[in-house]
RNA sequence: GCUGGCGUAGCUCAACGGCAGAGCAGCUGAUUUGUAAUCAGCAGGUUGUAGGUUCAAUUCCUAUCGCCAGCUCCA
């Protein structure tokens, strides 16, 4: 038999002879150049790869989610080659794609500059420039040990030692080669719009106790457009970051004199919040939760029977003493506070479940590299419920809280989110408190719950709370940044170190199990994603202002008085702009503030008793009433929706 | 906490060893104006803080505080 038959993309059969190249199909049949891997029976390998069997082939082209990610691993390759060309002695790491882009790792004496960052790029631009074939082979594990031992890149012989594997593949471009399992573009030249972005320490392996390597950052594309368009885009994005529009509309501030971390809501912001309160606290209340006041501070020791002073002690701040009195501290978490008023009474099984719910504000020492904004603080707000419940009401409870999750979700728009179940690591079991049936039953009343309200959900190893395992769902800042805005904990230690009980049908006294829940997570968390996911642009309901009113002339300021307090006298968040100033310069300001309405009133409309609002998207309306404008308020605010304005509409500049 | 970058007027940014500047915002005055910026004038600073080098430091060095990116950690 001297014919292989390949199956093509479309169903056409090949026969070719055997140990025909991937390469020499694709310019046999002169397809585009954007064809840069294969993969052979839905296996991803390079063009040069020889074919020896019966197989289908399918083409990975370079704009191809999978085309790009193997463009940027080679383009990694590239700027690790040009690193080491320009600094002997550099030793590689590992340099994997990411979402956008790639790194690379390396080992260093001395930190990359950004000046030196540029003289990487202009010789990556040399390098494929060169158009330097990208070759793979396949080597014994020893051998490859051999070579990058020779080579002295330590590094990868200690990769190599933790492969299980007999065999393995390097890369060759040029002088220069890696360890890599690939595949890659067939040869540099195809590398063309790439960036280097960013320098940062990263630690070896990702442990801190680890030396600390140099990591660049870069993105690549399969072409100069694409390349523009996604930096566009990352401009974009930065003008909807909370930091920088909480500065500009005024709505929260943090003071090097206060601390860091420690963040000022100003009116606007603050206004903001307490509709958010409301919110969340009347919906709550609806659902049978109770709200609760309890103190911000509490004896040392509450925290060392609750088990945070063993498991949470790095992110406590360290108690306070008053003279040779108690010890105090700041509480990390609220949940102890809770356990003692359902320890008041003696309850019975007819009283559960208890849902204990509290904006419960809590102080956690965060390290000072990770505050941020209101994303990372150190003093927050938590939209906090303990639920004491039976065991068999875990699975409606838990399933009771991801549908109130669902609903507060569909109030605020947010679409963009996903469901991460957090286990343990049963690897590492130091971090958890050790009973392994007590885990192994809450996590399979968590999948239960999933499955119930049918949520699909990816699982975290080691992400779980000390006590137990949780729900997290996670919401995408607008830079991309993964955070966890609401959770549902499960936890049977708690009320086991708490001794908490109630009394079954059958007078035997039980222990409840407790769900710890966050639903709009932390107000200052809430807020920043609130910010970034309207841009500012708050919907009538939450804008700390909805109406702003101008005059024309000074002429209106008797009517337009009028109708500000007509409105605010029926709790709308109107304000007056009598200034004497050109409408076109009240216009521009209001809509440099976000105010959903800027409502001109000139003579036409005290003449006819109305107004003329303005929509933020800068849709103009035909004079009205002002009772239509009352009215039409009034159903925008019910809709909770963004109406009229562009969705992703920035800042005017 | 670690690696790197950056701290100049309320905000956004110049000046980079030789008298600290602009735009916006603020104040005063003129202008009475119809859907994204009217004009003029005035005022605004121990250049984050503390040391050091120098005849001279915003500029160079050290420490410290804060911010930013990333790592680690997390609501």
């Amino acid at each position: 038999m001297d014919t292989i038959r390949v199956t093509l993309p479309g169903g056409k059969v090949m026969e070719i002879p055997p140990g025909m190249k991937i390469q020499e199909i694709v310019s046999s049949l002169r397809l585009n150049s954007h064809i840069i891997a294969a993969r052979v029976d839905g296996v991803a390998v390079d063009l040069d790869r020889p074919l020896r069997r019966d197989c289908a082939l399918d083409w990975i082209p370079m704009d191809s989610p999978e085309g790009l990610d193997i463009l940027r691993h080679s383009t990694a390759h590239l700027m690790a080659q040009a690193v080491q060309g320009l600094f002997p002695g550099t030793q590689v790491t590992i340099g994997p794609t990411i979402e956008d882009g790639f790194y690379y790792d390396f080992n260093r004496e001395s930190s990359f500059t950004p000046e030196e960052l540029e003289t990487i790029e202009a010789r990556m631009r040399d390098l494929a420039a060169s158009d330097l074939k990208i070759t793979r082979e396949e080597i014994s594990r020893k051998k490859a040990i051999e070579l990058f031992r020779s080579l002295g890149e330590g590094y990868k012989v200690a990769i190599l030692e933790e492969i299980p594997d007999d065999t393995v593949s390097l890369y060759r471009q040029g002088d220069w080669v890696d360890l890599c399992r690939g595949p890659h573009v067939p040869a540099t030249g195809v590398i063309r719009a790439f960036k280097l972005t960013g320098i940062a320490g990263a630690y070896w392996r990702g442990d801190e106790r680890n030396e600390m390597l140099q990591r660049i950052y870069g993105t690549s594309w399969h072409s100069e457009e694409a390349l523009s368009e996604h930096l566009r885009l990352l401009e974009e994005a930065k003008k909807r970051d909370h930091r920088k529009l909480g500065q500009e509309l005024g709505l929260f501030m943090v003071s090097e004199a206060i601390g860091p971390g420690l963040p000022i809501w100003l009116p606007k912001g603050a206004m903001v919040r307490s509709i958010l309160e409301r919110y969340i606290v009347d919906l709550e209340r609806s659902l049978g939760y109770q709200h609760v006041y309890t103190p911000q501070l509490a004896r040392t020791d509450l925290y060392r029977q609750s088990g945070h002073w063993d498991h949470f002690k790095d992110n406590m701040y360290p108690p306070m003493r008053f003279e040779d009195k108690e010890e105090l501290v700041l509480r990390p978490m609220n949940c102890p506070h809770h356990i003692m008023i359902y320890r008041r009474d003696l309850h019975s099984y007819r009283d559960l479940p208890l849902r204990l719910a509290e904006l419960g504000t809590m102080y956690r020492y965060e390290r000072s590299g990770v505050l941020s904004g209101l994303s990372r603080v150190r003093a927050m707000t938590l939209n906090d419920a303990h639920i004491f419940c039976l065991p068999e009401q875990i699975q409606s409870e838990t399933v009771g809280v991801l549908r109130l999750i669902e609903r507060v979700y569909r109030d605020f728009g947010f679409k963009d989110y996903w469901y991460r179940l957090s286990l343990r690591d049963p690897k590492d079991k130091s971090k958890f408190v050790d009973n392994d049936a007590m885990w192994d039953n809450a996590e399979r009343y968590l999948r239960q719950a999933l499955t119930e309200v049918g949520i699909a959900y990816k699982e975290a190893t080691g992400e779980a709370a000390y006590y137990g395992p949780k729900i997290d769902v996670q919401l995408n800042d607008v830079l991309g940044h993964s955070e966890t805005l609401s959770t549902v904990q499960l936890d049977f230690y708690l009320p086991e170190r708490f001794g908490l009980e109630y009394v079954d049908k059958d007078g035997q006294r039980k222990r409840p199990v407790m769900i710890h829940r966050g639903v709009i997570s932390t107000m200052e968390r809430m807020m920043a994603f609130l910010i970034e996911h309207y841009a500012g642009n708050f919907p009538l309901w939450l804008s700390p202002v909805q109406v702003r009113l101008m005059t024309v002339t000074d002429e209106q300021k008797g009517y337009a008085e009028k109708v500000l307090r007509r409105l605010q006298a029926l709790g709308w968040r109107a304000e007056l702009d009598g200034r004497n100033e050109k409408l076109g310069y009240k216009i521009r300001e209001a809509q440099m503030a976000k105010i959903p309405y800027a409502v001109v009133i000139g003579d036409r409309e005290t003449k006819n008793q109305t107004v003329s609002p303005r929509r933020r998207g800068g849709q103009t309306l035909e004079p009205m009433s002002v009772s239509a404008f009352i009215e039409l308020l009034g159903e925008e605010e019910v809709a909770r929706e963004l109406v009229g304005d562009k969705p992703t509409a920035g800042t005017a500049d």
